[in-house]
DNA sequence: AATAATAATGCTCATATGAGCACACCGATT
DNA sequence: AATCGGTGTGCTCATATGAGCATTATTATT
């Protein structure tokens, strides 16, 4: 084969091309290349000495290829999640993790399944023996427990009491949760929000729940759902024992949105008027967990989600792509 | 730790993961690594700064993310050259260059259109002042004398007689060229093939035929067109000088494709019977033209095409995409 | 519990690669 | 002619990378 072997000339006409497109052969040519060195793997000083073009030469081809564009890289994944997404948001808002889950439809009860589902994969795979798995409750992590099959014997820890009607997010999902775990859950058996911050003091007296208070702090991996107060898309927020007038007036002071019980304005300030009043890890402690990943997502959520990202409370994020693109882009 | 017999363990304790499908952390690792490098250009050991992985894991994850298919690298062009099929034509025959266009159309006409074209482009990007230029005539040589803007300066010849009706392939094929080139042409005003062999000697004996032929142990790259005698293609076969007769007879002798006026059998031997009748190039000059290309393509002149390679008189292919798949056979 | 089998990690050292430089070449300009 | 600027080339040398190996961590088996 290789009869011209000789310095080969990509440049037309005696090298008077100028800032031309290349010509058919040095586009061949400099698609064998690339093919032969991408797709292939064969080294630069292999590809020189086939070629008889000089190792620099073959450098110099290889960045042009890819400089104009002559050869991309396609990074796609084969699950449901979104990789290039996923890589803007952790950029964007600088996240240990966030995920971007490609979502079939935006209607709330399957945009939980997919984001529970995905949720439960990425814990199922960063858990270990040691961990200490903390959770609040909500649909979506309902959903995520639903979708766990497997996990590390690491204890389990409910952070926060039940936010919305019994039969929706019950103390199940823990028990579901700790069951496949194999161990022993720590539960709240409460109500998130109490009507008078007497009850919730008196609540906090029992024995049980104290103890689950205590385990806060040993918490390491924890996943929490956000409620969003403006637009209103909250259990919490909905909760009868939080009356209009109190809502109200939350949401006057700025409220928009919940992560467990702890309330968050828009520029990701806290905002602590009914801590009294709720059953849940308080912010000092959320943040002290080394790992804190929101499951959320939603058109309806978009704002509250950029609130807790600004927050600092939270340090990944499972969303689905929609969100993912408008959290980014406009 | 941990002595009670669990369930399944897909996880070990640093998230290592068994041959299981990735979860969407390390999916999401994996392809922010594959971007950083492949996209983004960065090394390997800066990759394993920012990420505190050791550039050895970097290497792994990389391996990975390209054998697990995550990463793919698209070599695409711009321009409408099928850059894989080039590739594969090129290695199939051993070919010095393969060209395989697409075309919007098989129509004869948009075909030559678009092959004429390209080996516009070809020529026009790999001769040089020193080069002398040889062609054959036909109409996608025709196409290819229109479609060329600029040229060096080189010598032009012509290697064969007229194939077909004046009109089309006309002389004014090389004025053409020469034109471009700004030099005179060397031209043969005369048919491609003779009724008799008396008449092709006395033309050879014309001085301004002699002269050119003189000419052709100097051509450096020549184009030429493939002509197919079955299915019937070619200018040539059609030529009134070949009687019925005749070419029943070399098709008989297993005439399968013409290149100029050698005839090629179907494992690529060469048929002299016309020889003596034909005014173009002999064989032998031909083989020591260091570059000669084909320009032909569509459906009929397939096996035309298959055969010329196999003659191993021509060391490059500009060809339509249809044709090329047919010609490698997937 | 002990041990084998397997997988993942990081090391050494030889090799491959990149950045910058000097040179050659061409065309344009004085 | 002479010179200049631009471009393409291959060189040197410092750095990045790959192959193979020893070590450790983890899982499976006895």
């Amino acid at each position: 084969m290789g009869r011209r072997v000789e310095p080969v000339r990509l440049a037309g006409k005696n090298g008077r091309m100028r800032r031309e497109q290349p010509g058919p052969d040095a586009l061949v040519r400099s698609a064998y290349i690339a093919h032969r060195h991408f797709v292939e793997g064969r080294t630069r000083i292999e590809i020189a000495e086939e070629t008889g073009l000089s190792r620099f030469k073959v450098g110099r081809v290889l960045d042009e290829a890819v400089s104009s564009g002559l050869v991309t890289f396609q990074i796609a994944s084969p699950s449901g999640i979104d990789l290039d997404l996923s890589i803007k948001l952790t950029r964007a808002f600088t996240l240990d993790r966030a995920v971007a889950v490609n979502v079939p439809s935006e209607q709330p009860e399957v945009m939980q399944q997919y984001l529970g589902g995905t949720a439960a994969d990425l814990v199922t795979e960063i858990l270990t023996d040691d961990d200490v798995f903390g959770l609040t409750s909500g649909r979506t992590i309902n959903a995520l427990a639903r979708a766990l099959k497997t996990l590390p014997s690491c204890e389990v820890v409910q952070l926060a009491g039940i936010a919305g009607p019994i039969q929706e997010t019950g103390i199940e999902t823990i028990r579901r949760v700790s069951a496949i775990a194999g161990v022993r859950p720590w539960t709240i058996y409460a109500p998130l929000v109490a009507s008078m911050a007497s009850t919730a003091e008196g609540l906090l007296q029992q024995p049980e729940i104290r103890d689950t208070f205590a385990q806060f702090a040993r918490v390491s991996v924890a996943v929490v759902a956000v409620g969003s107060w403006n637009p209103a898309d909250s259990q919490m927020m909905q909760n009868p024992a939080l009356g209009a007038e109190d809502r109200d007036k939350l949401v006057a002071r700025g409220v928009r949105a919940e992560v467990g019980a702890t309330l968050v304005g828009d520029g990701g300030e806290i905002i602590h008027d009914l801590d009294n009043r709720c059953l849940a890890i308080p912010e000092a402690q959320l943040r002290r967990i080394p790992q804190v990943i929101a499951v959320a997502g939603g058109a309806a959520k978009t704002e509250a989600i950029r609130a807790v990202l600004a927050s600092g409370l939270v340090h990944s994020l499972v969303t689905d792509a929609a969100t993912a693109r408008r959290l980014i882009g406009a």
